[in-house]
Formats: C-alpha cells, structure tokens, sequence
DNA sequence: AATAAATTTGCCCAGATGGTCAAAAATTAT
DNA sequence: ATAATTTTTGACCATCTGGGCAAATTTATT
C-alpha cells in the first residue's frame, strides 16, 4: 500500500501542517469567514426542480432566498409538537407523546432536519432572530408549565430547559447521524430502529420523570 | 415595513415556488450532488493560516486531504472517553464519568465536534469506512460490556446502542447547537450551563440506570 | 563561501458559480 | 383574433475557486 519511503517530516513541515489545520479549524467555524449554505448550487437545485436557472431567478430573487423561505416554512411545522404539549393532560403522557411526535418526525422527514440542523451548525444566519424570540418564549412557555408540574408532584425534579434539550437532541440524531447510526446498528438492526428507539424513549421517560414517592 | 401592494400569486407561481423548495431540499441531501466541505475556501484557510495558497498546497495534495487528516486526527481524541470505559468499574460510575468526559470535550472543543457533525450530516464522506469498521467494532464491544452488567442486576435494563447514541446526541447538542441553546438560555444561564448539564446528566443516568430493585 | 535542498511566492488557468438581460414563448384577457 | 401580461429561456458576464508551475528565496550542508 504504502509505497512512499516515508522521509521524515521536518521541523518546519510540522509546523506549518499543524498551523494549516488549526486554520483550517478557525475558518471553519468562523461565522464571518464561511459561508454557511454553499454546496449546493443553483444548477443542481434547478436540475433536480427540472427548470432553467433564470426562471428560478425569476421565482426567487436569490439563492439565500430560497433557503430563508425553506427555513421559514420548516420552524412552525418543526415546533408544532412543542406547541401541543398541554397542561391538561396527564404529565408524563404528555411528555411521552411528545417524545414520539418529535422522533417521528425526525424519522419521518430527515431532509428538513438536517437542513435545520446545518443552518443551526453555521450558526443559524437565516433564523437567529427567531430563535432569541419566538422559539426562546416558545421554551419559556413549556419551561415553565414542566416547573409547575414539578412543584405540584406529578414529575421528578428536573431541569426542564435541559430536559427539552436532551429531548430535541436524541431524537434529531437519528435524522442528522443517520449514516452513523446505520453504520454502527447493522442492516437488521437498523429495520427494527423505529420501534425500538420508541420503546428506549418510553421507558427514558418513565424513569427519569415518574415521582419517586 | 411591508411596502409591496403583494400582488396574490398565480397558480403557477405557487406550484413552482413549491417545486423549487421540494428540490432545494432534495438537492441538500442528496450526496450525489453535493458536495460536503465546500464553504471553506483555500484562500480563507490561507488568509487565516497567514499563508500563501500555493504553499498550502505545497504542505497538502488538495483541500481534502487537509480534512481527511483533521477528520483522522480527530476520530482518534474524539473516542478515547468511550474506549476507558472499564470493565473493572463500578458500571453506574463508569457510565456517569463516560458522560462526563464526553460533555467536557463537547464544551471544551466546540469545534472539533461541529467539524465532525458536519461530515456525518453529510454523508460521511471521507469516514464512512471507519464508522462501519472501527467504530462499530468499539460500540460493539461497549454495549455488550454494558449488557453484561444489566445481566448481572448492575444496572437498569435498557438497549445499550440507543444508550450510547442518546449520550452522543445529548453531549454534542451543547457543541453543535450552541447558538439555539445560548439563545434560549440566555447569558446568564448559559453562564452556569457546564455545571447545571453536569448534573442533569448525573441525574439522568443515575435515574435511568439504577436497579429498580 | 559555495552548493544543494527545502520552502515560498507571483502569476496563471480552466471550470464552476451566482446572477443579468433582452428576446422568445406561452398564457390570459378582451 | 388580438393585444397585454406572465413565464421561460439562451447567451452572456464578473467573480471565485481549486490547483499548477517555474522562478525566487530561504535554510541546511559541506
């Protein structure tokens, strides 16, 4: 395989390929320098929509334009399972039913995930304003209505904002990691997946929010 | 704000802005088409790098190679806190100062952790073979350790793979989401975010896995 | 000091990319 | 049918991008 003698690196080599990669680690999150939705170009959108580059130029007046409508119409389908946690039902079964709504749409409509996920990893430079507004009361809201539960018995006590965090963040893996969680579960593994992260999460919830007493 | 009398959309205006957003999305997640590392140019990691981008690529072959050898680097530091789980342990323990340990890289090198979700989100392009090979093998090997220890009573029954995704996917959310989760949190509490995920995280474990019995 | 080797740079290039524009084609209204 | 309007397209452009190359500069060797 390896048919290079090798020559050993010398010292500025080393320095200079370690310089490079800490730059290239700089640059890539560095919000100011990148870019955040390249890779995909207008040709390939338009071969795979079946239409001229103009005339989607005459639909949208730029690139970025089409991803802030994307992201737009994304975030209130995305939080609607949020949205209908309510403080009427039974605690745990809301949360539970939540939990699954959220996965199965993870499942369900990985692409959105993932573009929602890439836009947040470039540090969200289409949505930041509503996140800090919209989403961040949205939060509040649940935040505190998983506080009252708490205080009233009916759920352990627990950190409600991580809680929605850890809850946002393992169900999304499944969409955003899927070519890792494939990798890892094998072929049969991975058939049996909606089911068995459904009956992980369940008892997740059950244990983590029944009231010890 | 809104100066535009907004002339209500044809029909075919609507049909093809649809059309364009189906197959922007399409185009986003089809690795046939896209790319993956593209964002960060060579004159960017040049100019960061504060060198020329001829001599960048006198150090590497192409832009790739550069991110095959971060991607490499990284895989490597990224799996020791898996790889020390101990046999030897107390298995409730272990696991907690798995979480830890991972959290810890997680919030001390954000930027690793969003580089390397960049590359799974997108295929997984320069890593595929590891995934698969190496680090199914690792995995492999954790989750029956762990599954020993639910054999013997040590720990709360529960799927070992969905387990160890769960840990990822809640650690790496402090990384690659930072900005939704420093927008919701606001400054102050995501000042104390290290030590409160700390102990939502013991928490969660100690819930989650104690014995019943 | 002279020479050999390693490093750096200026200059160039071909292809891709986002976007423009005026003209052609299709649709709608009269 | 014809005029007005909307939609579509071919041709074009400036810029950016990854990368090549030979000459110039620096560093190490003798």
């Amino acid at each position: 395989m390896d048919e290079t003698p090798k020559p050993p690196l010398t010292r500025i080599q080393r320095e200079n390929r370690a310089r490079i990669r800490e730059a290239a680690l700089e640059a890539f999150t560095r919000h100011d320098l990148c870019g955040g939705l390249r890779g995909v170009t207008l040709d390939k959108i338009a071969l795979v929509a079946g239409l001229t580059k103009p005339n989607i130029l005459y639909y949208y007046a730029s690139k970025d334009a089409i991803y802030s409508d994307l992201l737009e119409n994304l975030l209130e389908e995305w939080l609607l399972p949020l949205k209908e946690i309510s403080p009427d039902g039974e605690p745990l079964a809301e949360i539970q039913n939540y939990v699954r709504r959220k996965l199965r749409l993870s499942i369900e409509k990985p692409r959105e995930s993932k573009l929602f996920a890439t836009e947040i990893l470039h540090g969200a430079p289409l949505t930041a304003a509503t996140l800090s507004g919209y989403l961040k009361d949205l939060v509040d809201e649940k935040a505190a209505l998983i506080e009252r539960w708490i205080k009233q018995g009916q759920l352990a006590p627990i950190d409600p904002y991580h809680l929605i965090f850890s809850i946002w963040a393992m169900t999304q893996h499944y969409a955003d990691f899927d070519v890792q969680v494939r990798a890892i579960l094998g072929a049969e593994k991975t058939k049996r997946l909606p089911d068995e992260a459904s009956v992980f999460f369940d008892t997740l919830c059950a244990r983590l929010l029944t009231p010890s007493k």
